[in-house]
DNA sequence: ATATTATATATGTTTAATCCTATATAAGGA
DNA sequence: TCCTTATATAGGATTAAACATATATAATAT
């Protein structure tokens, strides 16, 4: 399961509770692997369980305890494992893409209003990725160091370059159905 | 959900039973949305049970009876309001971009060893791709029409424009490897 | 004065997807 | 002869993810 890997590689900067985790998640890698809180909490046990990752309970007042979890030898050796191996590619679920394959149902009409959604999504997403740099400046603090910062922005190029071709897609797609491309019945 | 409208779409081409659909998933969606055999079955269950489909049961020798499945009058109605509706665009996630974002902690021999994976990977999946024109020919068995194969060779072209941007990052990627960009700790 | 946000964890439920096995027979290949 | 493939459907079990709610208090904003 990938989000065991992500929160081994998160608690291999530095120990943290499941609420840190949640709020880290969300300022960095959701936008390729959200993860819902209870999802986390349940994996830091899961995690706990197996080895990989022990809790140190630290007491507060007004509060519930926080639970501080930290990466174990076995978990460090279990992530550079993942880590080194083999590329996990799976199958890519695109629903977008469902209603282009039978787009063909629709009227022309309907079928440009439905290329022209695409584009507004998908512009609005890049403007998106666009900001996310400022938002982060070139440090963070959870994730301090240079080398860390400079893999963390291949990601973002990598979601940048993919939208922009799923964009190009879409447009070349509005030309051709401009241009009396689309075959009848 | 989303295998729902991608049964209803089939079956507003033409009735089917479970097993044909497999058949048609596997020869052509199944490249951004696999669906399991069962999966399949226990949908076309619930889309009778919701009105949008009918079943009739074709008695066979030898074998068990077909249930053959038809689109409903509702269920037309349903499909042809979600592919008018919006975009059903999620989260799209990525495991290998997971391991991207921790790769910092791989020494640099192992990161570029992982980044050709990724390419090597990528490369036999656009081969792939390069030949399905070729094994359905310009008209298929289950979607003859020219409307309905041109909106199929949309999706095949979305897979590969998106497939080559990730190829060419993670081939950029490498060049910055190898000229000693990434940064130390 | 009241409502929301932040801190912190826990658990119950549901859905979607995957995996696996079962049933039954015919035809074709090793 | 035996094994696999094709035809056809059914359902149990498990996992991953999403959704929802509960507990408890302090600080801040309206």
């Amino acid at each position: 399961m990938s989000l065991e890997y992500a929160i081994l590689g998160f608690l291999n900067y530095h120990p943290y509770t499941g609420y840190d985790l949640k709020k880290i998640f969300d300022s960095s890698i959701r936008h390729f692997w959200p993860a819902d809180q209870s999802q986390i909490y349940r994996t830091l046990t899961r995690l706990t369980e197996q080895g990989f990752a022990e809790m140190e309970k630290v007491p507060q007042e007004d509060r519930p305890d926080r639970k501080v979890y930290s990466i174990t030898d076995a978990g460090r050796a279990e992530l550079t494992k993942w880590l080194a191996g083999p590329p996990p590619f799976g199958d890519p679920r695109s629903a977008p893409l469902i209603q282009v394959f039978f787009a063909g149902q629709l009227p022309d009409e309907e079928i440009l209003a439905k290329f022209e959604g695409f584009t507004a999504t998908m512009r609005a997403i890049l403007a998106q990725y666009d900001q996310v740099p400022a938002q982060i400046g070139p440090y963070q603090r959870e994730i301090p160091s240079p080398r860390e910062h400079f893999f963390w922005m291949l990601t973002l190029d990598n979601g940048i370059r993919s939208m922009r071709a799923s964009l190009e897609w879409a447009e070349n797609v509005i030309e051709q159905i401009k241009s009396g491309k689309v075959p009848q019945k």
